[in-house]
RNA sequence: GCCGAUGUAGCACAGCGGUAGUGCAGCCGAUUCGUAAUCGGCAGGUCAGGGGUUCAAAUCCCCUCAUCGGCUCCA
């Protein structure tokens, strides 16, 4: 791929934000004025700026649909070219109720009745009452441009149709919704949409196809996903890494079930809580079973399964576990929102005064994980005490100036979440950020008074008194598939050595080499690499295409000079051809990338 | 779950009332070639599944499933 000079992401950073909100908040009332005259029927609502364009939503009978938005797009450029002043007025809400009753837009007349006491009442105009021909308004605090004439007609486009229903809440009507993308200039517009299509080429779904990775089959259901062998490969090399660092991090790893006993879940609460993300129950002999949806209460069976002392603590089990949730079935999206994924899941069993100290290890470890996956920059999120919630005020207290004496250690920044965190405890969230700047949330970490209680967890204490530990859930990936999904998405499909499914392509000039390549082939397997002779007998230029599309990391080709002097001909996708190299050598600078997780 | 769209060979797509077509991939054969596509042949589809309208359905209608874009949800 070949880089232009200047990234779309710099072009998209000069924009002015202050502007920006503005072009895009006038652009939606440009939008629906411009639904409004090309059809009168459609009710107005609400319409924000986003953070790339616009949208506005409208109560109608029929549906919108792609003919339409270009109408509607040359009718707003009509409403731009006019030039119309944007103009504000303050009005008292009496007045303003008639005039909305008198239009007959009961959305409008209900978020009237939303705004406060003692809040000023605004509308903006789009053209002068009185003096245009064409004007349009609609109860709106602002900010707008000055006039309809400043947004550059090159800068915006209409981009899809979608449901949303008033004021979020599914209960009420389905509206449609018009997305709209703006921007400052054309320029602007161009960076944001090269974008797009730069995530578009990204997509882990299409990639996860192209390479045989991954698939989720119709037959089977929705999302369920089946690992194909180079996809399974990968999760191998990324499951085999994560326990080795866990084993040294001091964890033990333990092996759960995947249906249990519901009683269970009724004491764990899920069953309260979490029904509806639960699949449905099963009889076996008269008892009742459940697919397990999380891997918690398993963890707490393997503690209470004995005494512990507080000479044990802290304990950490950890698992790769497979849990199971029911989603909406309009939810899933490949493998970032799926009905069984797999948890890196890890519960500490601590006392208080070991939070800090535990919490500050998950982040250490955190950041070992991540950052060998490339993932170098985080956005910290400490989440507190939430109206409703369980424990003792002073334990809350002291578990969040733990968390926060964590995070000082580790020298994070973080942003506080006041009221953010679960009922059960406070929590650390980080979000990773990705090749193109997309920010994922991965990795949790939340300590929980709840789930002791509930499972009267002990241990003997110094004094020989029985008392609670508390309970630290941590997962690092999060989910492995969605994890996955983003690796995919980071790299492109062009994997690290040590992650590439296939790590060497052997291919021949003609087959004449093909003893040779056999040989090499033996060797390199031997040395343990990930290796493949190309037997097709097709030209080499085919094979080399071949290997390129596969995105296999490294290609090694022989012609007959090679053959003599026991070499091979390198070309890499990082850094195209690296010339002739003895194939001992080539082995073990291999070898070498692959222990340092870099390329050759 | 809701709104809208889509579902044709492994993949990308054409056909949109008269019982399926192109390219790539696959297989067979010829070619033995120096860094992203050699040539020729063959094979491959209950047009997502089910029901209906019609003399006739991939094409029109209904239901189901899945996918896509959103909404909602993600203690």
């Amino acid at each position: 791929m070949v880089q232009s000079s200047v990234k779309p992401s710099d072009i998209l950073n000069q924009a002015n934000p202050d502007r920006l909100h503005r072009i895009r908040h006038t652009c939606s009332h440009v939008m629906a004025m411009a639904v409004q005259k090309l059809f009168p029927d459609a009710k107005v609502t609400i319409g924000p700026a986003t953070d790339n364009g616009f949208f506005y939503d409208f109560d109608r009978q029929e549906a919108f649909t792609p003919q339409d938005l270009k109408k509607i797009e040359k009718e707003m450029k009509k409403i731009i070219k006019a030039n119309l002043p944007v103009i504000r007025e303050e009005i008292d809400r009496e007045a303003i109720r008639t005039e909305i009753t008198k239009l007959n837009e009961p959305y409008k007349l209900e978020l009237l009745d939303a705004i406060p006491e003692d809040a000023v009442i605004t509308r903006y105009f789009l053209g002068e009452p009185g003096k245009d021909k064409n004007v349009w308004w609609d109860l709106c605090s602002g900010p707008h441009l000055e006039r309809t004439g400043e947004i550059d007609p090159d800068s915006f486009e209409l981009e899809s149709i979608a449901g949303a229903y008033w004021r979020g809440n599914e209960n009420n009507a389905m509206l449609q919704r018009i997305y709209g993308i703006a921007w400052e200039n054309a320029e602007q517009l161009e960076a944001y949409k090269h974008q797009i299509e730069e995530a578009k080429r990204r997509d882990h779904r299409r990639i996860g196809k192209d390479l045989q990775l991954f698939s989720i089959q119709e037959e089977a259901g929705g999302g369920l996903v089946f690992w194909h062998p180079r996809g399974a490969l990968m999760r191998k090399t990324i499951e085999d890494f994560w326990k080795e660092i866990h084993l040294q991090g001091g964890y033990e790893l333990v092996t759960t079930p995947h249906i249990a006993n519901l009683e269970l879940w009724k004491t764990s609460g899920h069953n309260d809580f979490y029904r509806d993300s639960m699949f449905d129950t099963m009889e076996v002999e008269e008892q009742t079973y459940q697919l397990k949806p999380m891997n918690c209460p398993f963890h707490i069976l393997i503690y209470k399964d004995g005494l512990h002392s507080y000479r044990e603590l802290p304990i950490r089990y950890a698992e790769l576990g497979t849990v199971y949730r029911y989603e909406r079935s309009g939810t899933m999206h490949g493998l970032m929102r799926v009905r069984g994924f797999t948890q890196d899941d890890a519960h500490i069993f601590c006392t208080e005064d070991q939070i800090s100290q535990e919490i500050l290890g998950v982040l250490n470890l955190a950041e070992q994980l991540l950052s060998t996956f490339g993932f170098a920059n985080y956005e910290v999120n400490l989440s507190t005490r939430p109206d409703k919630y369980v424990g003792e005020d002073a334990i809350w207290e002291k578990a969040t100036s733990a968390l926060q004496n964590a995070l000082d250690r580790k020298g994070w920044h973080y942003k506080v979440d006041e009221g953010g965190g679960a009922f059960y405890g406070p929590k650390i969230d980080i979000k990773i950020e990705d090749a193109i700047g997309r920010k994922w949330q991965c990795s949790t970490i939340q300590v929980d008074f709840n789930l002791p209680d509930r499972f009267d967890l002990e241990y003997v204490a110094e004094d020989g008194l029985r008392k609670r530990p508390i309970m630290i859930h941590r997962a690092l990936f999060g989910s492995l598939e969605r994890f996955f999904g983003i690796l995919v998405e980071n790299y492109a499909g062009d994997f690290p050595l040590w992650l590439a499914p296939l790590q060497v392509r052997l291919i021949g000039v003609s087959d004449e080499q093909m003893p040779y390549l056999t040989e090499v082939e033996q060797k390199m397997k031997a040395a343990g690499l990930r290796v493949q002779l190309d037997r097709s007998g097709e030209r080499m230029a085919k094979q080399i295409r071949k290997a390129e599309l596969e995105k296999i990391p490294v290609m090694a080709i022989a012609g007959n000079k090679e053959v003599e002097s026991h070499s091979l001909s390198i070309r890499t996708r990082q850094q195209g051809e690296l010339g002739v190299i003895p194939v001992s050598e080539l082995i073990d600078k291999l070898l070498h990338g692959i222990q340092t997780k870099g390329w050759l």
